[in-house]
RNA sequence: GCGGGCGUGGUGGAACUGGUAGACACAAGGGACUUAAAAUCCCUCGGCCCUAGGCUGUACGGGUUCGAGUCCCGUCGCCCGCACCA
């Protein structure tokens, strides 16, 4: 049996057969144990998983085969995002419907998963465009309207004339829509939203309770919340606006920089804006151009600024006797704040490019550090650090946030028009989340249009609206638009005549909660809060870092929503986030230039010539030039399919490979060594646990009196464990690889000294099983099939973590390195619990010391007690 | 521009709270076994010096310390996030 060689194939297959049939890993919400919740990230069901599935799975699943060893009962499902676009994309190029190509799609990649011997709970899959879950989503969505989390608003959008939809900010590019390459335009539409920024306080301040995520997650949230403190200021027109506002209202950061104030801004969409273009062409043809210029970031950070004088004019709050002009000026944000600005361009770049430009005054009020206030000039460059105040009256003299604080003081008790001049506001970037799609494949939203009652909720007992199967994607723009019948429906009101939503849930709404759909996936509702609370938080969620910002931010508003609206009770739903590295690969292209074209891996062969590697295609033999290391990309064609590895390694193989060597936060480059020095690993170990349940018997009873080899190798099962156990828990697979790598050297080494003695024999069995214990959360199929070799009857999926013997971690002696001047020069073995005394002598006494002291007494003798010993001559 | 992170052999990476730098693996070279290949096993493997042994070495330049890959200051390089947010 063990000379055979370990047939991946053929046994990997077995044991997910037996770990299916005795449903192994179906996760009961009454089991009485302590809970764990370890999640991955749902992928989307694109038709073919690839690497950065495997590697984001093969971690997931270790923390899931670990903790259940630990005695939790482990909740580890598996579902599907399975509503967006790409879904839209196919049927209107292959003529396939979306949800036969999304249903395809999912068992394909669900059988590819399969493989790969996750210990999942497939009992509790559910995919979001299953009609039972959007479902819930939408008796979720009429709960939050309810509440008041809701609301409708007019909003710009990108908008794709050619394709007649709405573009996210991501999908247009240098203002072209991504697809159609129509120039986007700026468009006014009806949209739902999210009231999330009535939780921005909230959102932020718990970011300093999760921390069991990485910093960086949650320093890019705090960054997106964006919190700001400032003053909301009044200033009185000379004249009225003629929208009839007396006082033009702004929002500050610097309030101590006021009386640099050159000027007003206005935001193109601003109100007064608005009115005043219509009786000034210029204006109007102003404001329509700055509509005109995308929103991508590029075309905002090319573009000029550039402004118009509206003749209007305001009182300067602190100086009656200024009178400071208004300007309508492109690069003022309408949904910032209140949507005008003072500007202040000695201290703000922005203000300071815009006054050079129109040549209007640059006063400096904040003086660095040292410098001379006669001398002190601004050149094309704001100053914008700290400094002390002056040429500002009563505030000379201050410091920045002195200054800050006086005007608020001073503002605040000044009354114009009934109303304080100032009040102190804090301002968040965050704003409402927009989830109106105009496309089919997503979640409908559950409301009716009618003209008596305007925008009725439908009722509960009429969920679900369906989306209806018969569609056509023949032309652009939304199917359910123009679907012939699926808008008419009835007010749930008045029971006139009325029409249907016609827009859908964005997708982030579908994956804002699924991690609680999975706790009571059959629920009639949306979630059974009993459940729910039982198993949430998520103890370990899993991802990649490209949803650190928008779905994990989502997901904590949702998981609020849903508390207000009763359907669970936590704020947080991700105790711990671990966001794991990209899958890279070396990519290869045959030509040069402009000629060359990208070739896979798989198409070519790679040689060793004199030291260096050579690649030829497979089929012409020319020579392919070898490129940079790249993340696996369809266009650059360096990916590696997981089920040509699959089937040539098996799955322990890959994901062995996945685990090892890269720290799982950083990327991971594939090659085709790494995997071969894997599956040389798999038949390794293979072949020891063969060889060691040939010669020995299963241990019973006590471990024997030991000493020498056999107490050697105890010790190193043992500390293996230790470390082993400690690296599991910290996520640190690499390194619990690297050191059972190292324990696999040090059994071998010990059998071969020979099997003579019954406390070696015991200490060998020993090493065994736990190996196959700590190596069966990695690679569970192997350590099923050795654990049955070494005589187990019972599956490894389903024992015991081993426990560790402290007293075996010890040893009675204990090796200090010893320094002179700070380098090494030696080693002193000496007894653990020899005193600090003991340690000094006996290191004077080495005849290295002594050389180096030359008969004069150490300057120094450090004792660094277990540690290290450091002479200073 | 703002914010954050990283820089260790040919390569991926170890090194707990400052305490023997390079664990473990990959690649490479040499050898054994074999008709041969694969597989396996053994040896070498940061640089320099002739060896015992020594010197030097964690991007670069300083500093703190008995002792620095680790802490501090400066420089260079790379990566990521945000970006007209007043």
């Amino acid at each position: 049996m063990a000379t055979e060689r370990y047939n991946a194939r053929e046994v990997e297959a077995r044991w997910q057969k037996i770990w299916n049939d005795k449903d192994v890993f179906v996760t009961h919400n009454d089991d009485p144990r302590d809970k764990y919740y370890v999640l991955e990230m749902f992928p989307y069901p694109s038709g073919r998983i690839h690497m950065g599935h495997v590697r984001n799975y093969a971690m997931g699943d270790v923390v899931a085969r670990f903790k259940r060893a630990k005695g939790f009962n482990v909740l580890h499902p598996m579902g599907w995002d399975a509503f967006g676009m790409p879904a839209e994309n196919a049927a209107m190029q292959n003529k396939v419907h979306p949800k036969d190509w999304t249903y395809d799609n999912i068992a394909a990649m669900r059988g590819q998963l399969k493989i790969m011997g996750l210990s999942l709970d497939w009992s509790r899959e559910f995919a979001t465009c299953d009609v039972a879950y959007y479902t819930q989503q939408q008796r979720l969505f009429l709960k939050f309207l309810e509440s008041g989390l809701v609301y409708r608003k007019n909003a710009k959008v990108n908008w794709d004339p050619v394709d007649m939809t709405v573009l996210a900010n991501e999908q247009v590019i240098d203002g072209r829509g991504w697809r159609s390459g129509a120039l986007v335009e700026q468009r006014e539409l009806t949209q739902w939203f999210f009231r999330i920024s009535d939780y921005s306080e909230d959102l932020l301040e718990a970011i300093e309770s999760l921390d069991r995520w990485p910093e960086k997650v949650r320093l890019m949230q705090k960054n997106w919340i964006g919190r700001s403190e400032g003053l909301r200021v009044r200033f009185e027109f000379i004249d009225a606006a003629p929208t009839g506002d007396t006082a033009l209202e702004i929002f500050t950061t610097r309030p101590d920089t006021l009386f640099g104030a050159s000027f007003m801004g206005l935001s193109p969409d601003h109100p007064i804006s608005t009115e005043l273009a219509k009786t000034n062409p210029e204006l109007k043809a102003f404001i329509d151009e700055c509509r005109r210029v995308g929103t991508s970031e590029e075309a905002i950070e090319k573009a000029e600024k550039r402004g118009i004088d509206t003749g209007l004019r305001v009182k300067h709050p602190l100086d009656d006797s200024v009178e400071l002009p208004v300007y309508v000026a492109n690069f003022i944000l309408m949904d910032y704040g209140t949507g005008a600005i003072f500007a202040c361009p000695a201290h703000d770049q922005r203000d300071l490019d815009f006054a050079r430009k129109y040549d209007l005054s640059v006063k400096p009020v904040v003086l660095p550090k040292n410098a001379d206030p006669a001398a002190f000039e601004i050149g094309n460059e704001a100053f914008t650090d700290d400094g002390t105040i002056f040429n500002s009256g009563f505030l000379d003299g201050l410091s920045i946030p002195d200054a800050k604080e006086a005007v608020a003081r001073k503002l605040e008790a000044i009354s114009i028009g009934g109303a304080p001049q100032a009040e102190r506001q804090v301002n968040y970037r965050l704003r409402d989340w927009g989830i109106s799609r105009q496309r089919y494949w997503g979640c409908p939203i559950p409301v009716i249009h009618c003209e008596d009652c305007g925008v009725v909720p439908e009722k509960d007992e009429n969920l679900p609206v369906q989306l209806p199967d018969d569609i056509n994607f023949d032309k652009p723009g939304n199917p359910l638009d123009r679907h012939p019948s699926w808008r008419e429906t009835t007010c749930p009101n008045c029971g006139k005549p009325a029409k249907r939503e016609t827009d859908t849930m964005d997708t982030f709404v579908d994956s804002s909660w699924y991690f609680a759909r999975f706790t009571a996936p059959d629920c009639d509702q949306p979630t059974d809060p009993k459940a729910a609370n039982g198993w949430l938080p998520v103890d370990q969620y899993i991802g990649g870092i490209e949803h650190a910002i928008l779905h994990l931010l989502y997901s904590r508003f949702f998981t609020r929503a849903m508390q207000k609206v009763g359907a669970l009770d936590l704020k947080e739903p991700f105790k711990g986030l671990f966001t794991q590295g990209m899958v890279n690969h070396e990519t290869y292209r045959l030509g040069d230039g402009a000629n060359g074209r990208w070739v896979s891996p798989a198409e070519i062969r790679i040689e060793d010539i004199d030291g260096s590697r050579r690649a030829t295609l497979l089929d012409t033999g020319d020579e392919v030039t070898i490129g940079s290391v790249e993340k696996m990309s369809k266009s650059k064609k360096n990916t590696v399919d997981p089920t040509d590895i699959i089937d040539t390694y098996g799955a322990d193989t890959a994901r062995w490979f996945m685990l090892s060597d890269s720290p799982p936060e950083r990327d991971v480059i594939w090659t085709e060594d790494g995997v071969q020095g894997a599956w040389r690993f798999v038949q390794r170990v293979w072949r020891l646990i063969g060889e060691i349940a040939e010669n020995s018997e299963p241990r019973g009873g006590s471990a024997p009196a030991l000493s020498g080899n056999a107490l050697a190798l105890r010790q190193a099962s043992h500390r293996t464990l230790a470390a082993v156990t400690a690296d599991l828990e910290g996520l640190g697979f690499n390194r619990a690889v690297a050191r059972i790598y190292e324990f696999v050297n040090a059994i071998g080494k010990a059998l071969s000294e020979g099997l003579n003695d019954a406390a070696m024999e015991y200490a060998v069995r020993e090493a065994a099983d736990y190996l196959v214990q700590m190596m069966a959360p990695m690679m569970p199929h192997l350590a099923e099939e050795c654990w049955s070799a070494l005589g187990h009857d019972n599956l490894i999926s389903e024992a015991n973590w081993p426990t560790v013997d402290e007293t075996l971690l010890v040893d009675d002696t204990v090796t200090y390195p010893i320094q002179i001047n700070g380098k090494r020069r030696g080693e002193l073995e000496i007894a653990k619990e020899a005193s600090k005394e003991e340690v000094e002598a006996a290191t004077l006494s080495l005849d290295f010391v002594q050389k180096a002291l030359d008969g004069n007494a150490p300057k120094k003798l450090i004792v660094v007690p277990q540690r290290i010993v450091n002479v200073v001559v």
